[in-house]
DNA sequence: GATTGAAAGAATGTCTGACAATCCTGTTGA
DNA sequence: TCAACAGGATTGTCAGACATTCTTTCAATC
């Protein structure tokens, strides 16, 4: 029997599709933020039992997605201009180092992946789809934290942009936002394939900086509406 | 009437309460890694009903100090070396920026704070309580953290310390591992007092190298028995 | 003797229903 | 106008139940 055959697929339970669904729901902003969930009306919508939602909520609430107050229950938080930033400068620091261990340690498979990514994101960004936008950026950083050898730099990261989902979609809506960001990351992508680690985590940085100038933008942009 | 006079205690709930309480048996030891959580004892022993400790134990699932699996349950998760190294090295980064950001940033009178925090460690240091060490070393770092003036560095290097705390407390309290220990505080402790940035990230990445060097150390003595 | 198979027991996943405590809101009364 | 108060809405918590799944034991077979 070959060693690595994980045949066993993990059952699904309820809460784990609620967690998935809710987490989707939230990325794709259903909810305002600010606005709170009533568990009644999740349970009918959602097709499930307060009890299995109750731990989904906790689950989510664990990974900050949304906020718990006692006896008053869930609500999408409403992120300040201040966490924001906070959250963008740990990325930054998580996120140029997983290009530049990156940049060390990828394959060169992996390495046409990250190429294909790219060239998928650049398609995308062409279109008028903000959805398929945001999904193929993702993937681009996805292969790129999946490969930079530390899986705890690749979880944490993970929770971060969750965090700014919001964020990162609507400023990846904004006018030639999407052209600029594919400028930097291909220029991210060509100092990994030339396994150039000082210009990788000055195109890494770059890109982070250029992220958060264009979140404020679109965050000030949504506050004069 | 006094601005921020926050007289409002947030009410604690059953699950809270819970999984405080089960967090701190966790950073004791109280459950051997890899062993297996069993809901129906817990309930008993917590006096609590089911479905309050199941909400408790998906936040803690959700902050990785126990895993479950789907249909068998929870279980104390047994960190593989690995893992362990992922997390100091993470651990590291972000310490590390703590620590420099601290030093441009903190007060006078959280100086003077974290000093009595370093002198409080440097007495429990010398005595024999484990338990002292682990707690007042936690303060010092937790002072720190506090005035880095980035509250996600924080609630990250929390989380990320929480997973290892075992092999802290293990290594803690190895033979002179408390004294290195103290000898590198100060010298971090000394750096942020002189505002010194650099010398104090050095410092600091210093102190996390030989914490992990340690830590290392002391899995392989725990192995051999 | 080792392996397979079945059956019993244990534990989890999920639901329903219930009730007290708390929060929010709109109305009433001063 | 403002404060107190009732009422409804919502959450926190529990008890109990049952199907599903895992684990273990024991017997049967090769």
């Amino acid at each position: 029997m070959p060693p690595d055959l994980n045949l066993k697929v993990l059952p699904r339970t309820v809460q784990q599709e609620t967690v998935d669904k809710l987490r989707l729901a939230i990325f794709s902003g259903v909810f305002e933020p600010g606005s709170r969930l009533i568990e009644s009306q999740l349970c009918v919508q959602l097709g499930i039992s307060r009890p299995s939602l109750r731990e989904a909520l906790r689950s989510l609430a664990a990974e900050r997605l949304i906020d718990i107050v006692p006896n008053r229950g869930p609500s999408i938080p409403a992120l300040t201009w201040e966490e924001v930033t906070a959250i963008y400068e740990v990325r930054e620091l998580l996120e140029v180092e997983a290009v530049g261990l990156c940049s060390q340690r990828i394959s060169d498979d992996q390495l046409r992946a990250l190429q294909n990514a790219l060239a998928a994101f650049e398609t995308a960004a062409s279109s008028n789809d903000a959805l398929a936008r945001v999904t193929t950026a993702a993937d681009f950083y996805s292969i790129i934290l999946a490969n930079c050898g530390n899986p705890i730099l690749e979880e944490i990261h993970r929770g971060l942009v969750a965090r700014i989902s919001l964020f990162r979609s609507r400023s990846m809506s904004m006018e030639g936002r999407a052209q600029n960001s594919l400028a930097e990351m291909k220029e991210i992508c060509e100092s990994i394939a030339a396994r150039d680690e000082n210009a990788a985590r000055e195109a890494s940085r770059n890109h982070v900086h250029n992220a958060m100038a264009a979140a404020k933008n679109s965050m000030d942009t949504e506050a004069r509406l």
